[in-house]
DNA sequence: TTTTGTAATGTTATATTATCACACTTACGT
DNA sequence: ACGTAAGTGTGATAATATAACATTACAAAA
């Protein structure tokens, strides 16, 4: 059976996560002197809109309304400002955005993604980096970015999976 | 100073290592009861030109000749037959594909990729793998993929970079 | 306040990456 | 030889992203 497609299971109150999100968005770019301009604002506040990555094309579906065709390049342009201060990560393996829950701290970039609800971990643990750091360095290589995305189920979907296929 | 671009440096018989792959392809294949047909082994050859990761449409241009105009399901299906059987990785921040090493035995995913000279490593090691088994366990998640992507420059290259740019 | 330079946005087109649908051919067991 | 499944050819199109250039909004300087 494929995964069945379901919304984020994450139990807590969004509404606030996504407005301290804003909130510290403001704060950060009122601090490093950048602007976060309507359109900027509008971008991360989709992007906030659940725990899942999204796709650049349905942010411009979201953005355009009946009056309003927005093109690519104002997505991309906004998408790249929030990547620039940190506001928000790309998924490689998604071709899709997600905020970042800490930022203007760490960007380890290490992501569990969960393919049957969609939801986005960002994990703050240092071992994974000390591991890589220790990989890298004992070739040789210089870090200067990293792209951990880590694929599965999540808790609650990995547990529905089983009570749905059971074990006898 | 932006990267300078420069060709893979690693110093080994890379005809050598190239028609390993190839004949150890070819004997995973033969055990395993697929056909790898001409496209797909010439698709495979290509990838090991180098150790640097190749773009679809490059083999896209690469396998068209004169008389011959390839169409990119060609490309794509011989690099899903490859990747199925586990002889190639995508690389997912560079939407670009790398001969595998190691077919048929472990597949961890980890990569250090240089983005002056463009070769992969593919890492073998365990720990970095453990460390994110360890993270996802401790959030209850079960992991079925990992893409463990390192950018930065590999050890000549950060060693050509310094001398350019001697810090007094 | 007006000027003026820069950042931001709008607009058109195009590049890049990937898949769908359907016809046709080839390989292979019977 | 025949039937079937796997593989390939072909044309169209979807999905993702950027280039190039015109226009507008903003804020600091004059
Ligand atoms: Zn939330
Ligand atoms: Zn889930
Ligand atoms: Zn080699
Ligand atoms: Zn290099």
């Amino acid at each position: 059976m494929p995964l069945m497609p379901a919304k984020p299971e994450y139990p807590h109150d969004h509404a606030q996560c996504s407005s301290d999100a804003l909130a510290e968005a403001q704060r950060i770019c009122a601090r490093r002197g950048v602007r976060l301009t309507e359109t900027r604002q509008k971008v991360l506040e989709l992007i906030w809109g659940d725990h899942a990555a999204v796709k650049a094309y349905d942010l411009l579906e979201q953005l355009s309304g009946p009056g309003r065709a927005v093109r690519p390049p104002t997505i991309y342009r906004a998408l790249d400002f929030l990547l620039e201060n940190g506001l928000i990560h790309r998924i490689e393996s998604l071709n899709a955005y997600v905020g970042c829950p800490q930022p203007g701290g760490q960007h380890s970039s290490q992501f569990l993604i969960c393919d049957a609800c969609s939801i986005v971990i960002e994990l703050t643990g240092t071992d994974v980096v000390h591991a890589v750091a220790d990989e890298a360095a004992s070739h040789g290589f210089e870090i200067t970015r990293q792209t951990i995305e880590v694929h599965g189920l999540c808790g609650p979907c990995a547990a529905r999976h089983a009570e749905e296929a059971p074990v006898p």
